[in-house]
DNA sequence: GGAAGTACCTACAATTTTGTTAGTATACCG
DNA sequence: CGGTATACTAACAAAATTGTAGGTACTTCC
C-alpha cells in the first residue's frame, strides 16, 4: 500500500483511484457523522448544540472537527454571532443541500428497507 | 454520554436515533470500503482479487471483512467454485444493486462536482 | 525448479478515530 | 449564590480500524 500512479493532472474524478481528490471527499460525505450532519440540517439551519442534540451521540470534538470539514469543502455554512455566550449558526450551502439530498435519499431509502435488510441478514 | 432511550419496539427506523439498526446498516454501506465495493461491484460480478485489484489500496483483511458484512446484510452474493486455486465470484443481490445505484449516484454526483467543491475549498 | 497467482485466516503491530476532562466569559433562573 | 447553558479548544487516554507477515494447497508459466 505504498505507492500509486499519480492520476494525471486533467484526469477525469474517479472514486475508485486511491489518490484521487474526489476519493477523500466521498469520504467526508459519507464518514459516520459527516453523512448524519448533512441529513439533520438538510433545509433547516440548527445551532452547534441543535446539531448535537439531534444526533444524540455526537461528542462536542467529533461535532466540531466534522462540522469544519464540511465547511472547508464549501458544504456547511457557518454564521457566528459575536455574543457571550456564544451563539453560532449551522445551515448548509447550495452544494450542501445537493449533497444532503443524496445522503437522504440513502438514508431514507435504509430506513425504508429495513425489514427485508433485517430479514436476510446472516445473524453471525 | 452512555445511555440513551431505547427505540420503541414498533417504531420507525430512523439513522439519527443513536440505536436504530438503520443507523448501522447506513455505516456499512457508507463506510470507507463498503461505499467503494458497492461502486465497484455494480452491475457485474467480480472475484476477490479483482475487486481488490479495483480498488487498489484495500487490503485483503479489510477486503474480506467488509464484503463479509456486506455479505451478512443481504447486499452481496458469494459464489465459490470448490477448486484449487481458489475461485470466488461476488456480485450484489437486488437490495444490494439498488443501495449500490444511490451510493453511485453520490460518488458520481462529487465527480461531476470536484471543480466546485475544491474551488469553494478553504485550503487549511 | 522456482516464482507467481488464488482466496482467504490468524496473530500481532501500527495508525486513526473517537471520547473524556477541563477550561473560558457571561447571562439567566430560582 | 450556585447551577446550567453556550461553542468551542487543548491535552491526554481509550477504543476501533487498518495494515503486515506468514501460512495454505495446488496450478501454470518461464
Amino acid at each position: 500500500m505504498k505507492d500509486y500512479p499519480a492520476p494525471p493532472p486533467g484526469a477525469a474524478p474517479n472514486v475508485l483511484h486511491p489518490l484521487c481528490p474526489s476519493r477523500q471527499v466521498l469520504g467526508m460525505l459519507t464518514s459516520r457523522w459527516g453523512a448524519l450532519i448533512l441529513v439533520a440540517l438538510a433545509g433547516r439551519t440548527l445551532r452547534f448544540s441543535q446539531v448535537r442534540r439531534e444526533l444524540g451521540d455526537v461528542s462536542e470534538r467529533m461535532l466540531a472537527q466534522t462540522l469544519q470539514g464540511l465547511e472547508a469543502h464549501g458544504m456547511v455554512r457557518r454564521v457566528a454571532h459575536d455574543v457571550v455566550p456564544p451563539h453560532v449558526d449551522y445551515s448548509l450551502t447550495e452544494i450542501g443541500e445537493e449533497a444532503a439530498a443524496l445522503v437522504r435519499g440513502l438514508a431514507r431509502w435504509v430506513e425504508g428497507r429495513m425489514p427485508e435488510i433485517m430479514g436476510s441478514r446472516i445473524p453471525k
